[in-house]
DNA sequence: CTGTTAGCGCCTTCAA
DNA sequence: TTGAAGGCGCTAACAG
């Protein structure tokens, strides 16, 4: 590395002799320009254009406290579920001078706690969080943070602070009824990972199939494995080998899904006619399949957005008028024919 | 937001306190172990662990010069592609106390430099960028950045510091020729997107096809749009419009692909029979499609994962022996039948 | 509305 | 190998 270029790093002092007044003001004249009367604003802001001034963010943090700098705790960044997230939170990130930092604490609670006590140290504008499962430690830490926090993915009676998310419970409960009301009457469950969330998804399709009287604990296949297209086609092979006379599984993703279906059409089982098939999430593939599979969508992208709009609006100081818990729908995206159809 | 919770910080100099220490014996303690003597060292590991001290970080950029912030620069967050190479970004980071900020140009070079000068003001440790199709400026910018740069994804015989990638040309000549070996005689490309990673990738189509002497420009059918399962359908359905007898299609990536092969079942054309498909990158579902599809392998975290080796190894100042550029080859995933087969 | 003063927590430089 | 002094660039708290 040869490369040695010296910035000459352009300060707020000397903007202000550009403009002719004192530092603070032209720190203020940045920091909230109402303060500052017009004409003062209008040289200074000719003076930082002039001389291609860009704030220091570690001494504007050392000196005030605070940075412009957003936590998201997520447990991984293996799923398409969080890249939807992540869109959803730059898309609404850009332009407003925050800046994201990614901490991935993989499914641990243990590291879910001690990257939350390393953001904390940080001074972090705001907070975003997936789940509401956290320790009692991290809500702990959570429940006292200076600053906003948003929980995202879920929702519960008892938010932290500002919360948006779906109920996966609904969303299994709505797919388990879909397949019911289909014809199905021997319907199971694929699910892998199983953390919380899955098991809520879990938790609604059981109801809902006791509920009907269709609930056989012999047709639930679970694996703690992450999820994927074979692993789903695995779980439906395990599932037909327990409960033969199965006639539809509602999986706990699409990728599950699509697992299953291409296993389906591997083993000559016709789908929807023998075998109904519904997803969770509705990725972009699932539509495009044959036959395209009923899904239910998730607004992924809409909660990114959405917590970090919140987290915007908390940090300017702009509260949300109204609940800041906000309960997204989930939408079931019918797909398959009818069974036997 | 009523919660006010007062963190009582830890510094240098409580930590100092506890040890008995001064405060620079603290702060070498942590950056330069080395330069402390033993007993001293222990002194005041025990002082840290017990008060919990965490670096401020503010502090320490201001003071240093320098942060412990890579800045990763990418024209997208919403393909699988990325999502790959950022788990490998963050599986190398993990416990080397560099943070990734995220920067997302989405194709627009004039944003990629004025990322670039926003990143470089706050004095990163490194940056991570994708692709070597920087403007004039911003290769002028990288190249006399004060920090070392990795260019990922792509190689090419000038790079500007560090480098991890592999040849699009290459894979699309790879994927092409065997297509042609295959028995395919009347190969058409498809591709969306069309950054400059997918014209190589056209590139290497083209000279292979011409090479064997079946290349035609009417089989090159490619949007702007980004890449999608849907689109891959509509394409195809393209091609064979303009070009009925076409009877192979390279797809510039997997989603493009499983389009095709869903749009081919949809209108009962026999794969791989009748059209042999071959797909880019090799996406996990790919292998599960039936009939599954022949595609090829790219080393998406291999690149993420290498690149902050690189980046943290450069950091250190233990600069990589060796070339510190590295292609990385692709791999076919032969998976169709021969035709006719 | 504008300026003065002081200091955030750490690291660089120099001295011992 | 350890310490003392000073300052990085900015902003909080006052004053005018």
């Amino acid at each position: 590395m040869e490369k040695k270029y010296i910035y000459k790093r352009v300060t707020l002092n000397d903007v202000a002799a550009e403009a002719g007044v004192s530092a603070i003001t032209v720190s203020r004249t940045i920091r909230a320009p109402t303060m500052v009367s017009a004409g003062v604003r209008k040289k200074v802001q000719a003076a930082i254009d002039l001389l291609g001034y860009v704030p220091d963010q570690a001494a504007s943090a050392l000196a005030s406290e605070r940075t412009n700098v957003v936590g998201l705790l997520v447990p991984s960044l293996a799923n398409s579920v969080f890249s939807d997230v992540l869109r959803g939170v730059y898309d609404v990130i850009e332009g407003s001078g925050l800046s994201v930092q990614i901490g991935n604490f993989r499914y641990s609670p243990s590291k879910e706690e001690n990257l939350l006590r390393t953001f904390l140290r940080q001074r972090p504008a705001g907070l975003i969080v997936a789940g509401i499962d956290q320790t009692e430690a991290a809500h702990a830490l959570l429940k006292s943070a200076p600053c906003p926090v948003v929980q995202i993915m879920d929702v519960s009676d008892a938010p932290i602070d500002l919360m948006i998310g779906f109920s996966h419970y609904d969303g299994a409960v709505e797919g388990t009824q879909h397949l019911i009301e289909e014809g199905y009457e021997r319907p199971g469950f694929l699910g892998a990972r199983m953390d919380p969330r899955s098991q809520a998804r879990l938790a609604g399709f059981t109801a809902e199939a006791q509920a009907r009287g269709v609930y056989d604990p012999n047709r639930v296949i679970t694996t703690t494995h992450p999820s994927s297209v074979g692993i789903g086609g695995q779980l439906l092979s395990d599932l037909l080998a327990q409960a033969p006379d199965t006639d539809a599984v509602f999986c706990n993703n699409d990728d599950l899904a699509a697992g299953a279906l291409f296993e389906a059409e591997r083993r000559g089982i016709n789908v929807p006619r023998d075998l109904g098939i519904c997803g969770f999430n509705d990725l972009e593939m699932s539509r495009h399949l044959n036959p395209a599979i009923t899904s239910v969508a998730t607004p992924r992208y809409e909660v990114g957005a959405g917590a970090m709009t919140l987290l915007r609006d908390a940090i300017a100081d702009r509260a949300a008028i109204g609940t800041p818990q906000i309960r997204l729908g989930v939408q079931l995206m019918k797909r398959g024919s009818t069974k036997r159809g």
